[in-house]
DNA sequence: AGCACTTGCTTCAACTTCGAAGCACTGCTA
DNA sequence: TAGCAGTGCTTCGAAGTTGAAGCAAGTGCT
């Protein structure tokens, strides 16, 4: 039985519903205009902004992708296939690794996300940045940062499987 | 063609990725749990919190349900069904708009829902609120709360009219 | 080398989600 | 008070998401 905790203060449920709140509403926003630009789920956004800006190479293994992205492997594995289905990545198995697949954004992948770029800046800076200070903005960057890497750190959950031998 | 608007700085997109990926992850984390607990999913446990929680009636319609929570109203409607299967909820035609229908939430509900919290905050206490000081907390909630408060104001969806220039 | 465990990805079935279309009731307007 | 646009919810079909099971390739222990 587990002992009941003190409940949250109404400044801790604030700002947890603020907080999805938040993300969920931006979320609907920057997915409609995926859509309506380059037909492009937030994922698959996701997916190729990631392959295409963040990694200096443009490819990456499906496992880091699912890593960065928070999304299950299956999942993955459906999204990679619709983007390859559309040619705007490919999938070969890894050079090293005969199980791995390295997924790589093509030229079509790397022209479709700078199509769609420009209405995403546009949405988040209506609908996030607009009513935020320049220093509210270094501020929510400040204090969110920590917590992504703690929550990335720290097992979600039970999830640590118990290390047995 | 639309015009190339200023890309965002590294700040702002720090900002958008970091509330981004925490409410990502704290999602994932939360359903897990209520999932382990009350074999809730997220969206049935905002719905029960909103009516036994912020409701003092314990009783509203569908379309006030769905505006609260970020949530299309088909959606709505199957999750309804689903929490009135498990008798957590019940569905009565409203008595002033023979069109509407008003959910609330039954003993059954509310003991669930006292059944499940503790884990919640736990798992909130946990995940989000571990690395942020008292006062950060407060700064987080006030730098969101007015976000929010413009997403919910501003059309959201394409109800926003083309600026033409 | 041999055998069991682990890892990387895919497949599968069940479930969830969404928008569009549909149905029923309201309320405005002439 | 009849007509009709609007509102509230549900149904339906298509698509997305997930965990579990499955397969194949690597790793480690002896």
């Amino acid at each position: 039985m587990p002992d009941t905790p003190e409940p949250l203060d109404a400044v801790q449920l604030g700002a947890y519903f603020a907080l999805m709140d938040v993300a969920g509403l931006l979320r609907h926003a920057v997915e409609q205009q995926l859509r309506e630009a380059g037909d492009l789920s937030y994922v698959q956004f996701q997916l190729l902004a990631r392959l295409g800006l963040d990694s200096p190479t443009g490819r990456e293994r499906m496992t880091d992708l699912a890593d960065g992205v928070v999304y299950s492997r299956s999942g993955l594995t459906y999204q990679a296939g619709l983007l390859e289905k559309a040619g705007l990545v490919t999938r070969t198995p890894s050079a090293d690794d005969e199980r791995g697949v390295t997924v790589a954004i093509t030229d079509a992948g790397r022209a479709l996300l700078a199509k769609v770029l420009p209405g995403h800046t546009e949405v988040l800076r209506h609908q996030l940045f607009a009513p935020l200070s320049r220093r509210d903005t270094e501020a929510l960057a400040e204090l969110l940062s920590p917590v992504r890497d703690h929550m990335r750190s720290a097992p979600p959950r039970s999830a640590a499987p118990r290390r047995r031998r």
